[in-house]
DNA sequence: CGTTATGTTGACCTCCTTCAAAGGCTGTGG
DNA sequence: CCACAGCCTTTGAAGGAGGTCAACATAACG
């Protein structure tokens, strides 16, 4: 790990009344003045790729909201391994497990350039106390992250590399419209639980048979229709 | 699936107040008083072994406690397969999905014999909202879900078969001191993401190196040092 | 007792890993 | 501008792990 990989670039007091994602994030609920009084502790910070945003077993003061970008939650294993066990996105929070414990379960990783708001914890807290709009949105989070876990066993670890990765693709947002930036071959790996080799292999075989489409630097489009009927294994 | 597996046994109106595992249950910071208030809509089941509580996709009206036993929560795929995604225990909360959504996403099935308490949905709500004491049973016991769920992910999805069946042992409480009783092959493969059959073969090679003691039934005593060794992968 | 589910085992083959080497891309320094 | 190093990706060859299909054993049950 780059020492510099951990420097995650402040940029101010978050302006939650006038973001462009607040609809669907944790705070949706509130009236500005229930926002004005709580902003002046929430920052907002750009995480660059493959920076570290916080490592598992740290003390755990605060939570956060993605507000652009990938997240991937990892798991490091006693034995050297690691698997990485969700992925974030905008919308999502990463650190809910603040609100119940005292150190974090994950070190969390930007995939690709991403910002997030981080909330001291007290701050969600007490929020969860006083409106029920965000106390429901907390445990919305929650199930989220649930289903999230689970879709990851069943769609990432169940049946053949291949259908796997198709299923990857498709939740990475391959389209077949725009462009997708892809993660590297060993997060794929990490995400699917097979070898970086086997994640190359499958990608190659993909662009052979047209499934997917290089674009520029590690941009691809896809076939979306094709890379949904490898999916169902 | 045998219709009669549905016939889960009325036992009657619980009494939390004498419930012996009340400290670990989702109501354990209610006063007596509390308590009374709220019991009457509460059901006490018995569910036989391979009786399905709840099915996926179902609609949801109740929120479970496990009082006694194993439950499983299976995930049904589009494609005709299905995977284990999560194992219950006592004390732990069985369709929470309701508090935020209205359908099941699993189907719940009892392992062994267990007992649970039927809460209705809106009994939940309403504490959750006058009680901090089960506000906060409800956020541990929803990161505990998610906990669990990755669990699976690393402990059950990860390494070699039988490093997996090793850990799926040691976590079904294999201390090696009594006998424990086993799930169906079956149900192990569903659980690794693996076939009956190399479950199977794999279990026949635990006995033949001792790992494993076939006690009487599907009762087992383990190694539990040397499924540790094995677990490390 | 036959009947039916469940567990065990064998043979074969596919998929994936492992180890190794070669190819591309990027940044750095001459 | 080129050479070189370092990293990621790709590809190959060999072996092993697990899947598949089938036969058989065992236990549960009417």
């Amino acid at each position: 790990m780059k020492p510099n990989c951990t420097n995650v670039e402040w940029q101010g007091r978050s302006r939650c009344a006038v973001c462009e994602i607040r609809n669907s994030v944790l705070f949706s609920g509130l009236t500005p003045q229930e926002l004005d009084a709580i902003l002046q502790p929430i920052d907002n910070l750009h995480v660059p790729q493959s920076a570290v945003l916080y490592e598992q077993g740290a003390a755990a003061p605060s939570v956060y909201t993605l507000r652009s970008g990938i997240l991937k939650l990892r798991i490091d294993l006693p034995n050297g391994g690691q698997r990485i066990v969700r992925l974030l996105r905008p919308g999502d929070v990463a650190g809910m497990e603040t609100l119940v414990g005292e150190r974090y379960h994950h070190t969390a990783i930007a995939l690709r350039d991403a910002d997030v708001c981080r909330i001291p914890r007290e701050v969600v807290v007490q929020l969860d106390r006083t409106s029920p709009a965000v106390h429901q949105a907390l445990m919305q989070r929650w199930q989220r992250s649930v289903d999230q876990a689970e879709h990851c066993i069943v769609s990432l670890s169940t049946g053949t590399a291949e259908a796997r990765m198709a299923r990857l693709l498709v939740m990475l947002g391959c389209s077949g419209n725009q462009p997708e930036t892809m993660p590297s071959r060993e997060d794929m790996g990490a995400l699917l639980g097979v070898t970086t080799e086997t994640a190359s292999r499958i990608m190659a075989e993909f662009k052979r048979r047209g499934l997917v489409h290089a674009d520029r630097g590690n941009e691809v489009v896809c076939d979306h229709a094709g890379l949904v009927r490898l999916a169902q294994g």
